[in-house]
RNA sequence: CGGGGCGUAGCGCAGUCUGGCUAGCGCACCUGCCUUGGGAGCAGGGGGUCGGAGGUUCGAAUCCUCUCGCCCCGACCA
């Protein structure tokens, strides 16, 4: 392809209203551009990189037996209403009326409609297992769209769906997408973990996440380098490290005006691990008192799967419900229902005395109050893995895919039933299983750029190879690089030659902006030796090589690095 | 939805507090010359309903009211 032909629009400079580096670059080089909140156009360079993305996908799918589909985006409301989804989710839903006034919505995400294709179809254990895929666009109206092509409220997803007449079966399925998963993670050439994760509004029981390391990440993984512990914090297992028992006797201190954990730790000059902090929260009306050691905190989503929906109580509610105010609560000597986290159950703290200005010291649980026990702080660095008690890391992740087992939540309320060998109707085992291909390109752009631009992994890059003819008006300089351009692209290597009638720094700028991995300059110096220079857009490393091998060499490297691949 | 920030040429910005000449600068763009190994130089040129609506005023990018949009933090979240 020739540079002068293709819509590349790059920018001198970044964008005033981005922040992500993928972001910044993906504009900056020419990649896309965006039409509204959460809304992107892919520009030819950014289509072609998602399309790469998607062959790998394809490929792998394909290779592990699943069949790719195409359902509608546009859904009428009565399936969702079925699965009692449409009224489960909120506003991330886009809702409109048909011209009959019929409602319907825009698909966010596809259970609701492979599960009714399935229900029609699928009639017996011979029919069964079957996975179905589509690479498909969901809309979803999120309530903050951030960090350009991370969070969008349209985007592209592989989401594939297995249908299995057992439990073990969909153990089965569920393997073979962990499998590929892991092919077409590593296939784009990225740095990525399998974590649990919580199934959330999906149902379920099981589920995994695929996740890329990188500071514009939203969620946060917690992994033990020891026995391999990984896990979402929305769920992970840790114990706070743990701190040296005291041995108090129970008394009240006087902690006059001190009310948070930071002011009464500096007050009694006690390290804030030595204090159990107390959140009152209202589930539905009941009061609920939470409780965390005091260099914690509490995990909303833990603490949800206890207790259901919550919120926190206002000022005026703990006075009214504890009778003292807020800052010299604790759980001494409280009627309401306590959940507290289990690293409390050992040592003794420091709470409120549910007295005005007065703190009670030497608190044990069992002893001085009751509760039920859960894991409910947020894991962080430092604390201890539960499994094997080493050292937790934390750390931000990108979310790139998904995988859950679904069971039967979808299949009995859509009545997708099948006869087995004796003749029982059952409702299928299900799965659900999904990837974003924009999130795997800003992943990997987080994780490999420097300085001047993008560093693409060589599977995903937009072309092959850029041709850097310094002087278009030179003839020796534009017959050799043409010569080179047409042997590559005879072979059928993607070659991107940029022969814009630019000055040398300007090819170069741009180049090492665009991010394709290998760049070959031709320039009158090198080309009166019969030379030319190749280099590596990542090390940044070149060799001169002659004219009249440049061809095959480099056609030799681009085949090297993809097997490598 | 709560908090904060910002809307002036394709991009990045100044001007707004303290109202006043024809609304400016850099880059990009067009023409010509020149130049060709890291975003050259010279000369000439095109491009703006200052996000929108209403108001105050002799006069509004600037003040007031309303409104729309975008970004960031938080809440929420397949």
């Amino acid at each position: 392809m020739l540079f002068s032909r293709l819509f590349i629009p790059t920018l001198r400079e970044a964008p005033a209203d981005a922040e992500a580096i993928s972001h910044i670059l993906m504009v900056r080089a020419g990649y896309v551009r965006q039409l509204a909140a959460g809304l992107y156009m892919y520009l030819p360079l950014g289509w072609k990189v998602l399309n790469k993305i998607n062959a790998i996908l394809k490929e792998e799918m394909d290779a592990a037996g699943c069949q790719e589909i195409s359902l509608p985006v546009l859904h009428p409301a009565e399936i969702w209403q079925q699965t009692g989804r449409w009224n489960a989710i909120g506003d991330e839903m886009f809702r409109l009326k048909d011209r009959t006034g019929r409602d319907m919505c825009l698909g966010m995400t596809h259970e609701e409609i492979m599960t009714w294709l399935a229900s029609r179809e699928i009639r017996s254990y011979r029919d069964l297992p079957q996975i179905w895929y589509q690479m498909q666009t969901k809309m979803r109206d999120e309530a903050r769209p951030k960090s350009g092509i991370l969070r969008t409220r349209e985007f592209i997803m592989k989401d594939s769906y297995s249908f299995d007449i057992s439990e073990e079966a969909l153990d089965k399925s569920y393997q073979i997408h962990a499998e590929a998963y892991h092919r077409i993670f590593s296939r784009c050439g990225l740095k990525f973990m399998q974590v649990q994760s919580d199934p959330g509004m999906m149902g379920g029981a099981v589920s995994h996440e695929y996740m890329a390391p990188s500071a514009a990440g939203e969620d946060e993984v917690a992994l033990c380098g020891n026995c391999g512990y990984a896990a979402n914090v929305e769920l992970a297992l840790s114990s706070p490290s743990p701190v040296a028992e005291q041995d108090w006797p129970l008394e009240e201190v006087h902690t006059p005006d001190k009310r948070t954990v930071a002011e009464v730790s500096n007050f009694l000059k006690l390290s804030p691990a030595y204090f159990i902090k107390s959140i009152l929260l209202i589930c539905g009306s009941t009061p609920v008192l939470a409780l965390v050691r005091g260099d914690q905190d509490l995990h909303e989503k833990k603490l949800n799967r206890i207790i259901g929906n919550h919120r926190p109580a206002q000022k005026t509610e703990v006075k009214e419900i504890l009778g003292v105010e807020a800052g010299f609560i604790g759980p001494v000597g409280q009627k309401i229902r306590i959940v507290a986290d289990a690293c409390l159950q050992e040592g003794a703290y420091v709470s409120g005395a549910n007295k005005q200005h007065y703190h009670l010291r030497g608190i044990k649980a069992g002893r001085d109050f009751n509760a039920e026990w859960h894991d409910i702080h947020t894991a962080k660095t430092g604390d201890l893995c539960s499994s094997c008690k080493s050292e937790l890391k934390v750390e931000r992740v990108i979310e790139i895919g998904n995988i859950f087992k679904l069971g039967t939540k979808y299949s009995e309320p859509l009545k997708a039933y099948f006869l087995d060998e004796d003749g029982n109707e059952k409702p299928v085992v299900m799965g659900s299983y999904g990837i974003g291909p924009a999130r795997i390109a800003a992943a990997a752009i987080e994780q490999n750029h420097d300085k001047d631009g993008i560093i693409w992994p060589k599977s995903i890059a937009p072309f092959d190879i850029e041709i850097l003819p310094l002087n278009m008006n030179d003839p020796d300089t534009v017959k050799a690089a043409t010569d080179i351009y047409n042997k590559l692209k005879a072979q059928g290597i993607d070659v991107l030659m940029d022969d814009r009638n630019e000055r040398a720094g300007v090819k170069f700028k741009d180049a090492d902006l665009i991010g394709i991995p290998l760049q070959a300059i031709i320039g009158e110096k090198n080309l009166k030796q019969g030379l030319i220079e190749i280099k590596d857009r990542r090390t940044k490393e070149s060799v001169k090589i002659g004219v009249d091998e440049a061809a095959d060499v480099l056609r030799k490297h681009v085949s090297k690095s993809l097997s490598e691949a």
